[in-house]
DNA sequence: GTTGCTGCAAAGTATTTGCACCGAT
DNA sequence: ATCGGTGCAAATACTTTGCAGCAAC
């Protein structure tokens, strides 16, 4: 249960055009965090009826069956992201000044995690965010 | 700068009943993660006429001059917090089975942020959230 | 031909704002 | 007396839901 192509034939979703053409925009931006609105307006370049309550519905779904994370930065709104295939351990940096969220590969945590999971606790997953000036917004203050 | 009066006394705030209120509450629930409406309903037992702008602006403005932690755990709202009068090198696990949020000191990340320095960045904050059922949920699955 | 999917509009939830009045300084 | 703070209601932002028609299987 490994590719985007297997989780959805195993999902028993239909695919609808509308569906498709939300993937197509997760892919074509691989790497970002899109917020619905976002997706929303990229999909509309491709089926310009869609509605709103299609993307959520959508992207819910794919979160769902894990094809997506969905994740809140802490700013009120989600933001969609393509699973990539491996892990996802992956961290974020979050800049204040432009909002530009990278991401940071790294695993000190299995330090913590065993020592939460010898407390009797049973990890699911874990969410780290950096608050961080960029390079380029610390050049403009 | 450290006590919590410190804070108030140089923060021009008026002192009024309301925030006097609030205050009180969000200090009987030191270490609490209290939302914006249970803060209210705390606060309504001391000062039933007190409104929800209220609530909200007090506490933003308690955030700004770092009497609260304001965060969001990826719920869609806001939860408050009184700062421990130390460092805020505190994480939170957080159990998706009764949502109990519990909070863990430790501090590993200095060599991640390290890192993170070293490409040019200037951290912030940072905020760490393990998902986790609680060995009370653990053992009514 | 079913049954799930869609768009639209309405409702829901959390938070913010405008405004006239009130109260701390 | 001033000017910031308050309560209320309306507005905003994001997300979810109800429903009748439509399309994938």
């Amino acid at each position: 249960m490994n590719s985007i192509e297997e989780k959805l034939k195993y999902s028993n979703y239909r695919i609808t055009g509308q569906r498709a053409a939300i993937l197509e925009v997760m892919m074509d931006n691989r790497g970002k965090h899109l917020s619905a609105e976002e997706v929303l307006y990229r999909a509309r370049e491709k089926m310009p009826n869609i509605g709103m309550a299609t993307v959520y519905r959508t992207l819910d779904k794919l979160a769902s069956i894990e094809v997506l994370y969905k994740t809140m930065f802490g700013e009120g709104r989600y933001r969609y992201e393509l699973c990539d295939e491996g892990t996802h351990q992956h961290h974020h940096i979050i800049c204040p000044g432009c909002g530009r969220i990278t991401e940071m590969e790294d695993d000190l945590l299995n330090i913590l995690e065993q020592k939460i999971e010898s407390q009797g606790y049973e990890i699911i997953d874990h969410d780290l965010k950096f608050y961080a000036y960029c390079p380029e917004c610390r050049s403009k203050r």
